[in-house]
DNA sequence: CGTTCCCTTGAGTAGTTTCAATACTTGTGG
DNA sequence: CCACAAGTATTGAAACTACTCAAGGGAACG
Protein backbone atom coordinates (compact mmCIF):
# COMPACT_ATOMS: atom_id res chain seq x y z
CA UNK A 1 0.00 0.00 0.00
CA UNK A 2 1.33 3.38 -0.72
CA UNK A 3 2.22 5.68 1.71
CA UNK A 4 0.46 8.71 0.23
CA UNK A 5 -2.87 6.51 -0.69
CA UNK A 6 -5.01 8.39 1.68
CA UNK A 7 -4.02 12.09 1.05
CA UNK A 8 -7.53 13.70 0.02
CA UNK A 9 -8.98 10.48 0.06
CA UNK A 10 -12.69 11.15 -0.86
CA UNK A 11 -12.39 14.28 -1.38
CA UNK A 12 -11.03 15.00 -5.66
CA UNK A 13 -8.24 12.55 -4.84
CA UNK A 14 -9.28 11.21 -8.23
CA UNK A 15 -8.27 14.34 -10.01
CA UNK A 16 -4.41 13.46 -9.41
CA UNK A 17 -3.31 11.93 -12.82
CA UNK A 18 -1.42 8.43 -11.73
CA UNK A 19 1.74 10.14 -13.01
CA UNK A 20 1.12 12.90 -9.95
CA UNK A 21 0.43 10.56 -7.56
CA UNK A 22 3.81 8.91 -8.19
CA UNK A 23 5.25 11.96 -8.46
CA UNK A 24 3.80 12.15 -4.86
CA UNK A 25 4.66 8.84 -3.16
CA UNK A 26 8.06 9.61 -4.51
CA UNK A 27 8.17 12.95 -2.49
CA UNK A 28 8.04 10.92 0.83
CA UNK A 29 11.75 10.12 1.89
CA UNK A 30 11.41 8.76 5.12
CA UNK A 31 8.74 7.48 7.50
CA UNK A 32 8.93 7.28 11.38
CA UNK A 33 6.85 5.57 13.80
CA UNK A 34 6.12 8.14 17.18
CA UNK A 35 5.26 7.11 20.52
CA UNK A 36 1.99 8.30 22.36
CA UNK A 37 2.58 12.24 23.55
CA UNK A 38 5.43 12.70 21.72
CA UNK A 39 6.10 16.30 20.24
CA UNK A 40 6.26 15.80 16.36
CA UNK A 41 6.95 19.57 16.00
CA UNK A 42 7.07 22.73 17.97
CA UNK A 43 5.39 25.80 17.33
CA UNK A 44 7.71 28.92 16.46
CA UNK A 45 10.77 26.87 14.64
CA UNK A 46 11.56 26.83 11.50
CA UNK A 47 9.92 24.27 9.09
CA UNK A 48 12.09 21.86 7.44
CA UNK A 49 10.42 19.20 6.79
CA UNK A 50 6.12 18.86 6.37
CA UNK A 51 5.00 15.42 7.33
CA UNK A 52 1.99 13.56 6.47
CA UNK A 53 -0.18 11.23 8.47
CA UNK A 54 0.10 7.40 8.15
CA UNK A 55 -1.18 5.77 10.58
CA UNK A 56 -2.56 7.28 13.92
CA UNK A 57 -3.85 10.39 14.97
CA UNK A 58 -1.88 13.79 15.55
CA UNK A 59 -3.43 16.67 17.74
CA UNK A 60 -2.93 20.22 17.14
CA UNK A 61 -1.98 22.08 20.60
CA UNK A 62 -1.59 25.11 22.03
CA UNK A 63 -0.30 25.52 25.56
CA UNK A 64 -0.93 28.49 27.94
CA UNK A 65 0.30 28.20 30.86
CA UNK A 66 -0.22 25.06 32.08
CA UNK A 67 -3.37 24.47 29.98
CA UNK A 68 -3.42 23.41 27.00
CA UNK A 69 -6.00 23.50 24.25
CA UNK A 70 -6.04 21.11 21.40
CA UNK A 71 -7.05 22.90 17.99
CA UNK A 72 -6.92 19.98 15.61
CA UNK A 73 -7.26 16.39 15.03
CA UNK A 74 -5.07 14.86 12.15
CA UNK A 75 -6.11 11.28 10.60
CA UNK A 76 -3.88 9.08 8.29
CA UNK A 77 -4.41 11.08 4.81
CA UNK A 78 -3.65 14.77 6.62
CA UNK A 79 -0.76 16.80 6.15
CA UNK A 80 -0.23 18.50 9.59
CA UNK A 81 2.22 21.13 8.95
CA UNK A 82 1.49 23.04 5.35
CA UNK A 83 1.18 26.07 6.85
CA UNK A 84 5.03 25.73 8.11
CA UNK A 85 6.09 25.31 4.63
CA UNK A 86 4.34 28.66 3.34
CA UNK A 87 4.67 30.87 7.09
CA UNK A 88 7.94 29.41 8.07
CA UNK A 89 6.43 28.62 10.84
CA UNK A 90 3.91 26.66 12.63
CA UNK A 91 1.13 28.37 15.55
CA UNK A 92 0.58 25.37 17.43
CA UNK A 93 2.28 22.15 18.33
CA UNK A 94 1.55 18.57 16.56
CA UNK A 95 1.45 15.77 19.16
CA UNK A 96 1.43 12.30 18.64
CA UNK A 97 -1.80 10.73 19.85
CA UNK A 98 -1.37 7.24 20.33
CA UNK A 99 1.43 5.40 18.68
CA UNK A 100 1.70 7.26 15.39
CA UNK A 101 3.22 6.49 11.94
CA UNK A 102 4.46 9.53 9.72
CA UNK A 103 5.81 10.48 6.20
CA UNK A 104 8.14 13.30 6.30
CA UNK A 105 8.78 15.34 2.56
CA UNK A 106 11.19 17.84 2.34
CA UNK A 107 10.49 21.45 2.25
CA UNK A 108 12.80 21.49 -0.96
CA UNK A 109 10.78 18.71 -2.86
CA UNK A 110 7.70 19.91 -2.06
CA UNK A 111 8.71 23.72 -3.13
CA UNK A 112 10.12 22.06 -6.84
CA UNK A 113 6.38 19.55 -6.60
CA UNK A 114 4.32 22.70 -6.35
CA UNK A 115 6.41 24.90 -8.90
CA UNK A 116 6.14 22.63 -11.02
CA UNK A 117 3.17 20.27 -10.71
CA UNK A 118 -0.48 22.27 -10.85
CA UNK A 119 -2.35 19.11 -9.56
CA UNK A 120 -0.28 18.90 -6.77
CA UNK A 121 0.15 22.77 -5.69
CA UNK A 122 -4.13 22.72 -5.86
CA UNK A 123 -4.11 19.49 -3.33
CA UNK A 124 -1.66 21.47 -0.90
CA UNK A 125 -4.59 24.24 -0.89
CA UNK A 126 -6.79 22.21 -1.02
CA UNK A 127 -6.14 20.46 1.69
CA UNK A 128 -5.16 23.73 3.94
CA UNK A 129 -8.51 24.51 3.17
CA UNK A 130 -10.43 21.75 4.38
CA UNK A 131 -8.32 22.29 7.53
CA UNK A 132 -10.29 25.61 7.76
CA UNK A 133 -13.06 24.22 6.88
CA UNK A 134 -12.48 21.96 10.03
CA UNK A 135 -11.49 24.83 12.39
CA UNK A 136 -14.71 26.51 11.64
CA UNK A 137 -17.02 23.72 12.43
CA UNK A 138 -15.34 23.02 15.86
CA UNK A 139 -15.56 26.99 16.49
CA UNK A 140 -18.99 26.49 15.58
CA UNK A 141 -19.52 23.54 17.77
CA UNK A 142 -17.92 25.58 20.83
CA UNK A 143 -20.02 28.34 20.40
CA UNK A 144 -23.32 26.42 20.01
CA UNK A 145 -23.82 22.76 21.61
CA UNK A 146 -23.45 21.61 25.20
CA UNK A 147 -20.67 19.30 26.67
CA UNK A 148 -22.22 16.04 25.48
CA UNK A 149 -23.01 16.91 22.28
CA UNK A 150 -19.45 18.70 21.84
CA UNK A 151 -18.24 14.81 22.45
CA UNK A 152 -20.66 13.47 20.03
CA UNK A 153 -19.86 15.75 17.40
CA UNK A 154 -16.54 15.21 17.48
CA UNK A 155 -16.74 11.49 16.97
CA UNK A 156 -19.02 11.75 14.42
CA UNK A 157 -16.98 13.82 12.55
CA UNK A 158 -13.91 11.66 13.40
CA UNK A 159 -16.13 8.49 11.73
CA UNK A 160 -16.81 10.07 8.63
CA UNK A 161 -13.26 11.54 8.20
CA UNK A 162 -12.53 7.81 8.65
CA UNK A 163 -14.37 6.71 6.38
CA UNK A 164 -13.44 9.36 3.68
CA UNK A 165 -10.12 7.76 4.11
CA UNK A 166 -11.55 3.95 3.61
CA UNK A 167 -12.15 2.87 7.10
CA UNK A 168 -15.76 1.91 7.75
CA UNK A 169 -16.12 1.78 11.63
CA UNK A 170 -19.45 -0.61 12.23
CA UNK A 171 -20.14 -0.89 16.15
CA UNK A 172 -17.13 0.65 17.70
CA UNK A 173 -14.50 3.59 16.67
CA UNK A 174 -11.59 2.58 18.73
CA UNK A 175 -9.28 6.01 19.41
CA UNK A 176 -6.55 6.49 22.23
CA UNK A 177 -8.14 9.38 23.47
CA UNK A 178 -8.25 10.11 27.75
CA UNK A 179 -10.84 11.81 28.78
CA UNK A 180 -8.09 14.27 29.42
CA UNK A 181 -7.85 14.70 25.31
CA UNK A 182 -11.69 15.23 25.39
CA UNK A 183 -11.81 17.59 27.90
CA UNK A 184 -8.62 19.92 25.99
CA UNK A 185 -10.63 19.99 22.87
CA UNK A 186 -13.84 20.45 24.10
CA UNK A 187 -12.77 23.14 25.95
CA UNK A 188 -14.04 22.23 29.73
CA UNK A 189 -12.45 20.27 32.25
CA UNK A 190 -11.44 16.81 32.98
CA UNK A 191 -13.96 15.97 34.94
CA UNK A 192 -17.09 17.61 32.96
CA UNK A 193 -16.06 15.78 29.67
CA UNK A 194 -16.30 12.66 32.37
CA UNK A 195 -20.08 13.70 33.45
CA UNK A 196 -20.31 14.29 29.46
CA UNK A 197 -19.26 10.56 28.90
CA UNK A 198 -21.45 9.47 31.47
CA UNK A 199 -24.52 11.34 30.04
CA UNK A 200 -23.68 9.88 27.00
CA UNK A 201 -23.80 6.68 28.10
CA UNK A 202 -27.14 7.02 29.79
CA UNK A 203 -29.21 8.92 27.12
CA UNK A 204 -28.03 5.50 25.07
CA UNK A 205 -26.27 7.26 22.08
CA UNK A 206 -22.91 5.93 22.65
CA UNK A 207 -21.01 4.25 25.26
CA UNK A 208 -17.34 5.64 25.52
CA UNK A 209 -14.98 3.63 26.98
CA UNK A 210 -10.93 4.65 27.38
CA UNK A 211 -11.10 6.58 24.00
CA UNK A 212 -13.45 3.80 22.76
CA UNK A 213 -16.67 4.18 21.58
CA UNK A 214 -19.31 1.95 20.92
CA UNK A 215 -22.74 2.18 18.98
CA UNK A 216 -24.42 0.34 17.24
CA UNK A 217 -26.51 3.47 15.27
CA UNK A 218 -24.07 6.17 14.20
CA UNK A 219 -27.21 7.80 12.15
CA UNK A 220 -28.78 8.73 15.94
CA UNK A 221 -25.79 9.75 17.07
CA UNK A 222 -25.15 12.35 14.22
CA UNK A 223 -28.40 12.88 14.70
CA UNK A 224 -27.95 14.02 18.40
CA UNK A 225 -24.89 15.88 17.86
CA UNK A 226 -26.38 18.02 14.96
CA UNK A 227 -23.63 16.55 12.57
CA UNK A 228 -23.94 17.66 9.02
CA UNK A 229 -20.88 16.30 6.85
CA UNK A 230 -21.32 19.21 4.01
CA UNK A 231 -17.95 21.04 5.65
CA UNK A 232 -15.91 17.59 5.16
CA UNK A 233 -16.21 18.29 1.79
CA UNK A 234 -16.44 14.88 0.58
CA UNK A 235 -16.63 13.38 -2.56
CA UNK A 236 -20.13 14.23 -3.75
CA UNK A 237 -19.43 17.84 -4.32
CA UNK A 238 -17.27 18.47 -6.92
CA UNK A 239 -17.48 22.00 -8.54
CA UNK A 240 -18.64 22.50 -12.08
CA UNK A 241 -16.34 21.99 -14.51
CA UNK A 242 -14.88 25.30 -14.60
CA UNK A 243 -11.65 25.52 -14.22
CA UNK A 244 -10.16 26.25 -11.39
CA UNK A 245 -6.71 24.60 -11.38
CA UNK A 246 -3.53 26.34 -10.52
CA UNK A 247 -2.35 26.49 -14.27
CA UNK A 248 -4.10 25.79 -17.06
CA UNK B 1 -5.45 54.46 -3.62
CA UNK B 2 -5.27 51.31 -5.06
CA UNK B 3 -8.46 49.01 -3.89
CA UNK B 4 -6.13 45.86 -3.37
CA UNK B 5 -3.79 48.33 -1.38
CA UNK B 6 -3.98 46.52 2.11
CA UNK B 7 -4.33 42.48 0.46
CA UNK B 8 -1.10 41.06 2.73
CA UNK B 9 -0.05 44.36 4.09
CA UNK B 10 2.37 43.94 6.66
CA UNK B 11 2.31 39.78 5.91
CA UNK B 12 4.66 39.39 3.08
CA UNK B 13 3.04 42.38 0.79
CA UNK B 14 6.69 43.45 0.25
CA UNK B 15 7.04 40.31 -2.18
CA UNK B 16 4.76 41.50 -4.73
CA UNK B 17 6.75 42.67 -8.02
CA UNK B 18 5.36 46.32 -8.68
CA UNK B 19 4.10 44.30 -12.42
CA UNK B 20 2.72 41.35 -10.25
CA UNK B 21 0.58 44.97 -7.78
CA UNK B 22 -0.13 46.55 -11.00
CA UNK B 23 -2.26 43.05 -12.03
CA UNK B 24 -3.71 42.13 -9.07
CA UNK B 25 -4.86 45.46 -8.92
CA UNK B 26 -6.46 44.90 -12.84
CA UNK B 27 -8.03 41.68 -11.95
CA UNK B 28 -10.69 43.64 -9.13
CA UNK B 29 -13.27 44.08 -12.16
CA UNK B 30 -16.18 46.19 -9.95
CA UNK B 31 -16.55 47.62 -6.30
CA UNK B 32 -20.16 47.45 -4.85
CA UNK B 33 -21.48 48.94 -1.44
CA UNK B 34 -23.01 47.23 1.22
CA UNK B 35 -25.38 47.94 3.84
CA UNK B 36 -25.00 46.51 7.20
CA UNK B 37 -26.77 43.11 7.41
CA UNK B 38 -26.67 42.56 3.80
CA UNK B 39 -25.64 38.67 2.72
CA UNK B 40 -22.91 38.97 0.47
CA UNK B 41 -22.54 35.56 -0.27
CA UNK B 42 -24.64 32.21 0.72
CA UNK B 43 -23.04 29.00 1.68
CA UNK B 44 -23.95 26.44 -0.41
CA UNK B 45 -24.13 28.17 -3.50
CA UNK B 46 -21.10 28.37 -6.15
CA UNK B 47 -18.90 30.98 -5.96
CA UNK B 48 -18.14 32.48 -9.24
CA UNK B 49 -17.03 36.18 -8.24
CA UNK B 50 -14.06 36.33 -5.14
CA UNK B 51 -14.71 39.52 -2.98
CA UNK B 52 -12.08 40.89 -1.41
CA UNK B 53 -12.94 43.66 1.67
CA UNK B 54 -11.51 47.71 0.69
CA UNK B 55 -13.40 49.02 3.49
CA UNK B 56 -15.56 48.11 6.62
CA UNK B 57 -15.96 44.62 8.23
CA UNK B 58 -17.52 41.44 7.11
CA UNK B 59 -18.78 38.65 9.14
CA UNK B 60 -18.45 35.07 8.69
CA UNK B 61 -21.33 33.11 9.77
CA UNK B 62 -22.59 29.74 10.31
CA UNK B 63 -26.56 29.69 10.92
CA UNK B 64 -28.39 26.40 12.39
CA UNK B 65 -32.33 26.88 13.57
CA UNK B 66 -32.58 29.90 14.98
CA UNK B 67 -28.81 30.28 16.36
CA UNK B 68 -26.16 32.14 14.47
CA UNK B 69 -22.75 31.92 15.33
CA UNK B 70 -19.82 34.54 13.75
CA UNK B 71 -16.64 31.93 12.85
CA UNK B 72 -15.23 34.56 11.41
CA UNK B 73 -14.65 38.35 11.39
CA UNK B 74 -12.68 40.30 8.35
CA UNK B 75 -11.15 43.37 7.72
CA UNK B 76 -10.14 45.68 4.64
CA UNK B 77 -6.86 43.53 2.30
CA UNK B 78 -9.17 40.78 3.51
CA UNK B 79 -10.03 37.87 0.64
CA UNK B 80 -13.76 36.28 2.76
CA UNK B 81 -14.09 33.76 -0.04
CA UNK B 82 -11.34 32.44 -1.67
CA UNK B 83 -12.28 28.88 -0.36
CA UNK B 84 -15.18 29.00 -2.58
CA UNK B 85 -12.79 29.52 -5.56
CA UNK B 86 -11.07 26.33 -4.92
CA UNK B 87 -13.87 23.74 -3.19
CA UNK B 88 -16.58 25.45 -5.55
CA UNK B 89 -18.70 26.60 -2.29
CA UNK B 90 -18.12 28.02 1.44
CA UNK B 91 -19.60 26.43 4.27
CA UNK B 92 -20.44 29.41 5.38
CA UNK B 93 -22.46 32.65 5.18
CA UNK B 94 -21.11 36.48 4.29
CA UNK B 95 -22.85 38.91 6.26
CA UNK B 96 -21.63 42.78 6.07
CA UNK B 97 -21.29 44.09 9.54
CA UNK B 98 -21.89 47.85 8.94
CA UNK B 99 -21.31 49.41 5.43
CA UNK B 100 -19.09 47.51 3.60
CA UNK B 101 -17.41 48.04 0.40
CA UNK B 102 -16.11 44.64 -1.17
CA UNK B 103 -14.17 44.58 -5.00
CA UNK B 104 -15.34 41.62 -6.77
CA UNK B 105 -12.59 39.05 -8.60
CA UNK B 106 -14.21 36.63 -11.65
CA UNK B 107 -13.10 33.45 -10.84
CA UNK B 108 -11.92 33.01 -14.34
CA UNK B 109 -9.08 36.01 -14.08
CA UNK B 110 -8.37 34.57 -10.49
CA UNK B 111 -7.80 31.32 -12.24
CA UNK B 112 -5.34 33.02 -14.87
CA UNK B 113 -3.52 35.05 -12.34
CA UNK B 114 -2.52 32.10 -10.08
CA UNK B 115 -1.71 29.39 -13.18
CA UNK B 116 0.41 32.10 -14.55
CA UNK B 117 2.04 34.14 -11.87
CA UNK B 118 3.25 32.42 -8.96
CA UNK B 119 3.50 35.53 -6.61
CA UNK B 120 -0.08 35.79 -6.88
CA UNK B 121 -0.68 31.88 -6.27
CA UNK B 122 1.28 31.73 -3.14
CA UNK B 123 -0.21 34.66 -2.10
CA UNK B 124 -3.52 33.90 -2.08
CA UNK B 125 -3.01 30.16 -0.61
CA UNK B 126 -1.22 32.47 2.13
CA UNK B 127 -3.99 34.50 2.82
CA UNK B 128 -5.99 31.47 3.23
CA UNK B 129 -3.19 30.06 5.96
CA UNK B 130 -3.40 33.02 8.21
CA UNK B 131 -7.54 32.66 8.10
CA UNK B 132 -6.78 29.29 9.45
CA UNK B 133 -3.97 30.52 11.92
CA UNK B 134 -6.83 33.03 12.98
CA UNK B 135 -9.51 30.35 13.17
CA UNK B 136 -7.35 28.36 15.29
CA UNK B 137 -6.67 31.26 18.23
CA UNK B 138 -10.64 31.35 17.78
CA UNK B 139 -10.78 27.71 19.23
CA UNK B 140 -8.44 27.90 21.83
CA UNK B 141 -9.67 31.27 23.23
CA UNK B 142 -13.45 29.78 23.03
CA UNK B 143 -12.23 26.98 25.22
CA UNK B 144 -9.82 28.98 27.54
CA UNK B 145 -10.86 32.17 28.15
CA UNK B 146 -14.00 33.92 30.35
CA UNK B 147 -16.44 36.29 28.40
CA UNK B 148 -14.87 39.35 29.28
CA UNK B 149 -11.65 38.14 28.44
CA UNK B 150 -13.23 36.60 24.82
CA UNK B 151 -14.32 40.05 24.10
CA UNK B 152 -10.88 41.60 24.58
CA UNK B 153 -8.99 39.38 23.26
CA UNK B 154 -11.16 40.21 20.17
CA UNK B 155 -11.00 43.98 20.23
CA UNK B 156 -6.95 42.96 20.70
CA UNK B 157 -6.58 41.28 17.96
CA UNK B 158 -8.91 43.51 15.69
CA UNK B 159 -6.51 46.23 16.90
CA UNK B 160 -3.68 44.46 15.62
CA UNK B 161 -4.41 43.36 12.39
CA UNK B 162 -5.92 46.83 11.11
CA UNK B 163 -2.94 48.43 12.42
CA UNK B 164 -1.06 45.84 10.12
CA UNK B 165 -3.31 46.90 7.33
CA UNK B 166 -2.05 51.00 8.23
CA UNK B 167 -4.65 51.64 10.64
CA UNK B 168 -3.83 52.65 14.13
CA UNK B 169 -5.87 53.44 16.91
CA UNK B 170 -5.18 55.43 19.72
CA UNK B 171 -7.80 55.95 22.49
CA UNK B 172 -11.03 54.55 20.63
CA UNK B 173 -11.70 51.68 18.06
CA UNK B 174 -14.82 52.48 15.99
CA UNK B 175 -17.08 49.13 14.93
CA UNK B 176 -20.51 48.73 14.09
CA UNK B 177 -21.00 46.01 16.43
CA UNK B 178 -23.62 45.50 18.80
CA UNK B 179 -23.46 43.45 21.60
CA UNK B 180 -25.68 40.18 19.99
CA UNK B 181 -22.70 40.54 17.41
CA UNK B 182 -20.22 39.58 20.44
CA UNK B 183 -22.32 36.94 22.05
CA UNK B 184 -22.67 35.63 19.15
CA UNK B 185 -18.88 35.28 18.32
CA UNK B 186 -18.11 34.68 22.06
CA UNK B 187 -20.06 31.79 21.73
CA UNK B 188 -22.02 33.25 24.50
CA UNK B 189 -25.74 35.01 25.07
CA UNK B 190 -26.64 38.41 24.22
CA UNK B 191 -27.14 39.04 27.70
CA UNK B 192 -24.12 37.52 29.34
CA UNK B 193 -21.95 39.80 26.42
CA UNK B 194 -23.65 43.00 28.15
CA UNK B 195 -22.53 41.78 31.53
CA UNK B 196 -19.10 40.60 30.43
CA UNK B 197 -18.82 44.44 28.45
CA UNK B 198 -20.38 45.87 31.85
CA UNK B 199 -17.47 43.86 33.91
CA UNK B 200 -14.45 45.30 31.44
CA UNK B 201 -15.96 48.51 32.03
CA UNK B 202 -16.10 48.40 36.11
CA UNK B 203 -12.54 46.49 35.83
CA UNK B 204 -11.28 49.61 34.37
CA UNK B 205 -9.50 47.60 31.20
CA UNK B 206 -11.80 49.26 28.64
CA UNK B 207 -15.31 51.07 27.47
CA UNK B 208 -17.15 49.55 25.19
CA UNK B 209 -20.07 51.63 24.22
CA UNK B 210 -22.21 50.79 20.89
CA UNK B 211 -19.39 48.90 19.50
CA UNK B 212 -17.18 51.48 19.75
CA UNK B 213 -13.98 50.18 21.91
CA UNK B 214 -12.21 53.06 24.49
CA UNK B 215 -9.13 52.84 26.28
CA UNK B 216 -6.00 54.81 26.98
CA UNK B 217 -3.75 51.28 27.18
CA UNK B 218 -4.31 48.79 24.73
CA UNK B 219 -0.89 47.05 26.15
CA UNK B 220 -2.90 46.51 29.46
CA UNK B 221 -5.86 45.44 27.70
CA UNK B 222 -4.04 43.15 25.02
CA UNK B 223 -2.50 41.86 28.25
CA UNK B 224 -5.98 41.49 30.42
CA UNK B 225 -7.08 39.39 27.26
CA UNK B 226 -4.06 36.85 27.10
CA UNK B 227 -3.31 38.40 23.28
CA UNK B 228 -0.18 37.73 21.68
CA UNK B 229 -0.09 38.61 18.43
CA UNK B 230 2.47 36.01 17.23
CA UNK B 231 -0.42 34.08 15.12
CA UNK B 232 -1.09 37.02 13.44
CA UNK B 233 2.51 36.45 11.61
CA UNK B 234 2.88 40.07 10.97
CA UNK B 235 6.38 41.77 9.73
CA UNK B 236 8.65 40.01 11.54
CA UNK B 237 8.22 36.45 10.90
CA UNK B 238 8.66 36.14 6.85
CA UNK B 239 10.90 32.73 6.66
CA UNK B 240 14.48 32.20 6.14
CA UNK B 241 15.37 32.97 2.40
CA UNK B 242 14.30 29.55 0.88
CA UNK B 243 12.59 29.27 -1.65
CA UNK B 244 9.09 28.51 -1.14
CA UNK B 245 7.06 29.96 -4.22
CA UNK B 246 4.21 28.10 -6.22
CA UNK B 247 6.32 28.07 -9.11
CA UNK B 248 10.56 28.75 -9.68
C1' DC C 1 -42.60 61.99 18.83
C1' DG C 2 -43.25 57.57 18.53
C1' DT C 3 -41.32 53.16 16.81
C1' DT C 4 -37.67 50.17 16.78
C1' DC C 5 -33.62 48.29 17.91
C1' DC C 6 -30.22 48.01 21.33
C1' DC C 7 -28.60 48.18 26.02
C1' DT C 8 -29.27 47.28 30.96
C1' DT C 9 -30.83 45.05 35.22
C1' DG C 10 -33.03 41.39 38.26
C1' DA C 11 -34.24 36.68 39.64
C1' DG C 12 -34.29 31.87 39.20
C1' DT C 13 -32.36 27.81 36.79
C1' DA C 14 -28.99 25.08 34.49
C1' DG C 15 -24.34 24.12 33.22
C1' DT C 16 -19.50 24.03 34.63
C1' DT C 17 -15.54 24.38 37.76
C1' DT C 18 -12.77 23.34 41.57
C1' DC C 19 -11.38 20.63 45.40
C1' DA C 20 -11.36 16.30 47.40
C1' DA C 21 -11.71 11.52 47.68
C1' DT C 22 -12.35 6.80 45.80
C1' DA C 23 -12.09 3.22 42.28
C1' DC C 24 -10.47 1.10 38.12
C1' DT C 25 -6.61 -0.27 34.41
C1' DT C 26 -2.38 -1.12 32.87
C1' DG C 27 2.30 -2.05 33.15
C1' DT C 28 6.32 -3.32 36.05
C1' DG C 29 9.09 -5.74 39.18
C1' DG C 30 9.31 -9.01 42.83
C1' DC D 1 1.18 -14.81 40.18
C1' DC D 2 0.78 -11.04 43.13
C1' DA D 3 1.78 -6.30 44.76
C1' DC D 4 2.57 -1.92 43.67
C1' DA D 5 2.77 2.45 41.13
C1' DA D 6 1.05 5.54 37.79
C1' DG D 7 -2.21 7.11 35.10
C1' DT D 8 -7.10 7.28 34.17
C1' DA D 9 -12.01 7.19 35.39
C1' DT D 10 -15.74 8.15 38.59
C1' DT D 11 -18.45 10.43 42.25
C1' DG D 12 -19.87 14.17 45.69
C1' DA D 13 -20.35 18.86 47.29
C1' DA D 14 -19.85 23.82 47.15
C1' DA D 15 -18.90 27.81 44.40
C1' DC D 16 -19.02 30.04 40.28
C1' DT D 17 -20.35 31.05 35.47
C1' DA D 18 -23.76 31.45 32.13
C1' DC D 19 -28.59 30.86 30.49
C1' DT D 20 -33.46 31.96 30.19
C1' DC D 21 -37.38 34.66 31.11
C1' DA D 22 -38.98 39.11 32.08
C1' DA D 23 -39.15 43.97 32.41
C1' DG D 24 -37.51 48.65 31.95
C1' DG D 25 -34.37 52.44 29.98
C1' DG D 26 -31.84 54.82 25.97
C1' DA D 27 -30.43 56.05 21.56
C1' DA D 28 -31.25 56.45 16.70
C1' DC D 29 -34.40 56.96 12.76
C1' DG D 30 -38.26 58.19 10.28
Amino acid sequence: MRRTERFLAGRQRERFSGDDLDHFESMINGVKEHQDGRFLVKQKTWVENCHLVIEGFVFRTIQVDTRRRIVGLNVPGDFIDLHGFVLGQLDYDLVAAGPVKVGSVPRERLAEAVSQRPAIARAMWLATLLDGSIHRRWIQILGQLETPRRIAHFYAELHARLELVGRKHAGVLRTPFTQIDLGDMCGVSTIHANRAVGKLRKLGVCDIRRGDLYTNDWAELKRYACFDDGYLHGGGTPPPAADYRLRA
